[in-house]
RNA sequence: GUGGGUGUAGCUCAACGGCAGAGCACCGGCCUGUGGCGCCGGUGGUUGCGGGUUCGAUUCCCGUCAUCCACCCCA
């Protein structure tokens, strides 16, 4: 047997009804919130990331699936999508079509990492990005989505956190207040966090030894160094979701691992997902769509890990599909008149079955209860003599007699 | 990339050097034109893979792959 590449996962019948649902109502979410589809595609050229995504991310140095083609062209399997969200919005114009552009995009992403619960290396994000929009409101608005959507799901005990890192104007200033509080006991820390102090040092926020939490609960917080504009924005954001009942919780280590990220950061975390409990993050990247060469647009989204939305999906969830309606053929002749009926009811728009291989009515009315179907219609000699079909009520046994020509009719009033 | 746990039937798990089992699921019978409940029966396994130790390995050892947990990172 050829086994499936580590990391990646078959969904099978059974599942796959969770994702069509999350699916369904992330879709549903989006449209209502005024957001387009669009789809971009899931290879693209590697610099994209190296310039996007940024060359200090752990995501570009360690994780990408990135070869040379038979062309010699460097080329990566996408890691996330904004690079490719923005690539498009500047290739195709979308500044002058629509200025202010409001995009969801679903599919897989590919990240080279040793796999554990709610992380794999082939997983599947919603993407949603607004690019053109500086206003605070608009934050607000994309917090507000991604606060709904996982509402909607039915997603109990999530948790939605913000903070503001700042802007190039003010950051700079931050990072040398941070440095400098540092002092002596950069030493003291960890490797990782001692590397980071070079390469970013926001991210030692992120830090969870245990050693080192002292030292780093002492440190300056991004809040108290925001420049004015940056202030003013963040007020903004804390003031809409206020304005609208969304209840968040602000944290100075919420500072995320993307170089993009400028001004609003936030994060919906969930319980039960063990240590990957993120199940949504995203932030404001103003600077992006120029740097990746476009105009100077500001820019804005998350992404949603639908693996841990699947995850955390309630056992409530009404993620199964209607169930069919069932036809029982007795006897050759009743064979070839169900054949007729259940393509009939299937032309009708309903969804209908029937047991193919010649068996027992019995066998054939298990059949009819394993799918769970409501409505079950028994095709047999008596019936046919009569020109009629036999309805029965699954969830009461109750049977009766209805004319061959009121099937569909009849049916469609049961299910 | 690092450390640890676990791989036995479709699923959840027993057996822990001596004939590979149970529950659930699936198929059939009791009931030859009627599902669920019950009773009876049946299908289903190179014990993840490869090597080693042993008269004999599911069991002990090594390797490998996968998975889980944590680190790391993030969705």
């Amino acid at each position: 047997m050829i086994a499936a590449i580590r990391g990646t996962h078959d969904i099978l019948p059974g599942d796959v009804e969770k994702w069509q649902y999350v699916e369904r109502v992330a879709r549903e979410s989006c449209e209502r919130y005024g957001y387009v589809e669009i789809r971009t595609p899931i290879i693209e050229r590697e610099e994209l990331f190296a310039k996007g995504t940024g060359e200090s991310t752990d995501i570009v140095q360690k994780e990408m699936y990135a070869f040379t083609d038979k062309g010699g062209e460097r080329v990566t399997l996408r890691p996330e999508a904004t690079p490719s969200m923005v690539r498009a919005y500047i290739a195709h114009n979308l500044e002058h079509a629509m200025p202010a552009a409001k995009l969801y995009a679903m599919g897989p992403m590919f990240r080279y990492e040793r796999p554990q619960k709610g992380r794999y290396r082939q997983f599947h994000q919603l993407d949603v990005e607004v690019f053109g929009m500086e206003n605070p409101a608009v934050d607000a608005e994309v917090i507000d989505l991604a606060w709904t959507l996982v509402t909607q799901l039915g997603i109990a005990q999530a948790e939605l956190v913000i903070n503001s890192v700042g802007c190039p104007a003010c950051r700079p200033v931050f990072q040398a207040a941070l440095l400098a509080a540092l002092g002596d006991n950069l030493g003291r820390l960890c490797g990782d966090c001692q590397r980071r102090s070079a390469t970013n040092p926001l991210r030692i926020y992120d830090c969870k030894v245990p050693a080192d939490q002292p030292i780093i609960d002492g440190l300056p917080h991004s809040v108290d160094y925001l420049c004015e504009p940056c202030a003013t924005h963040f007020v903004g954001v804390k003031t809409h979701l206020d304005a609208i009942g969304i209840a968040w919780r602000q944290s100075h280590r919420l500072v995320r691992g993307l170089d993009y990220y400028v001004r609003t950061t936030f994060e919906v975390l969930g319980q039960a997902l063990g240590a990957q409990n993120a199940l949504l993050g995203g932030g404001r990247y103003d600077g992006l769509v120029k740097q990746l060469g476009g105009g100077d647009r500001a820019g804005i989204g998350f992404a949603a890990g639908l693996e841990r939305l699947v995850l955390a999906l309630p056992e409530s969830a009404p993620v199964a599909p209607p169930a069919p309606a069932f036809v029982v053929a007795i006897g050759d002749e009743g064979r070839a008149a169900a054949w007729l009926l259940v393509r009939e009811l299937r032309q009708a728009g309903l969804a209908a079955q029937m047991e193919l291989e010649a068996k027992g009515v019995r066998a054939q009315m298990k059949r009819a209860d394993r799918l769970a179907t409501r409505v079950t219609l028994i095709v047999g000699g008596d019936e046919l003599a009569r020109g009629e079909v036999t309805l029965r009520d699954m969830a009461t046994g109750e049977q009766r007699a209805i004319a061959r020509e009121s099937v569909v009719t009849a049916v469609r009033d049961l299910l």
